[in-house]
This record gives C-alpha cells, structure tokens and sequence, in this order.
DNA sequence: ACAAGGATGGACT
DNA sequence: GTCCATCCTTGTA
C-alpha cells in the first residue's frame, strides 16, 4: 500500500479499497464494501468540527478511526485527507478463520465479517485501535489487484445525506452487508 | 445536569 | 418485514 494512498479525498479512496487485503495480527481478508464520510458532510462525525470522538479524522490521513456506536458495536475506518474517512463495511474472510469464528461464535463463513460490527467483532477491533498507523503493526494493509469491478450506491444506516451515492463494493461478492 | 439519538445486529413474526 | 438492547457522544440549559 504506497504511502500517499490516504492523502486524498474519502470519496476517492473507498473505492480503490476494495479488493484490498487488511490483516490485524494476521486475521482479516479481502475487503469487499466501503463508505466514504467527508468534512463538509452531514453524515460524517467530522461534520461538526473537532471533537473528542472524531480526533483521529482531524490527525491527518493513514490512522484508524475506531468508534462506538447503538451501545454494543464498534466500528472501524481508516481516515483520509480533509478530515474524511472510509467506512470498512464488510471483508471476505481469508486469514485467521478459526480465530473469527471463536470470536463471533458462528461459523457461517458469510456471516462473519458481512457489516461493519460484525468485521470489528471478527477481527478484534476496539479502542487500543483508535488512532493508529495503517502502516504499522498490528496493522497489515494490501493494496488491491487490478481489473476490480466496483459496484457504487446509496450508503446505508443514515438519515443525513441518505442519498448520497457513496457506498462502494465488490460486484457481486457473497460476502457483503447486503446487496447493492 | 440532562435528554436525544446513533455509519448495527440479532431475535422474532 | 418489525422491534429493541445498551451506552457513548453531543448539544443544550
């Protein structure tokens, strides 16, 4: 994954993010679903400006953004340039299954990492994550093999800016939050 | 100090 | 399809 690949624009980087691999401590996969979340964007938890929650969004791009969310989920994103972020939606399971499946407690391969809860859940992201490098360890990025055909559409689970088409995945792949 | 609501997932009809 | 657990963050007084 070169360096500057982060210091662009949310809405350009989620969707050459798919078909990236991401491993934490060797367990991850393909990702297979994004969202973009921009500055000036009422859906984005950087929207209001600087706060305590949103600090890595405002710490420049290549960090994780780790947050809380419904009192049971965390959530994983990986920030841009202009306190934007990417969403990580969904992964396709390849690396450190059995640890996913004892995490999760389901064995189902598609329902391990199919939403964004389920993924942290799968490849156990909490807040120790929270503002760190994606280019050191536990931390294992990828860059994605040419030729992906991107499926795009309205993201889901907002009520601002719900029709805004910037939810980006994989065509076609089993192994999404739900279909495009 | 307090109330409102959320970038979800699982259980259930 | 509907319902809702559960708690953190935020805006407001």
């Amino acid at each position: 994954m070169p360096a500057h690949f982060f210091a662009r624009p949310a809405l350009a980087v989620a969707p050459d993010l798919i078909g990236a691999t991401l491993l934490i401590d060797g367990v991850g996969g393909l990702i297979v679903e994004t969202e973009a979340y921009q500055r000036d964007d009422p859906a984005s938890h950087s929207f209001p400006g600087p706060t305590k929650r949103n600090q890595p969004m405002f710490a420049g791009p290549g960090l994780a953004y780790v947050y809380f969310i419904y009192g049971v989920h965390w959530c994983l994103n990986f920030t841009c340039a202009e306190a934007g972020a990417v969403l990580i939606r969904a992964i396709e399971p390849t690396d450190g299954i059995d640890q996913m499946i004892e995490r999760r407690s389901q064995t189902n391969p598609r329902n391990l990492c199919s939403g964004p809860g389920k993924l942290a859940q799968a490849l156990g992201v909490g807040p120790a994550l929270n503002g760190l490098p994606l280019d050191e360890k536990p931390l294992e990025l990828r860059a994605a093999s040419s030729g992906i055909d991107v499926a795009i559409g309205p993201r889901i689970g907002i009520t601002k800016a719900a029709d805004l088409p910037w939810r980006f995945g994989l065509k076609g792949s089993r192994f999404l939050s739900r279909r495009f």
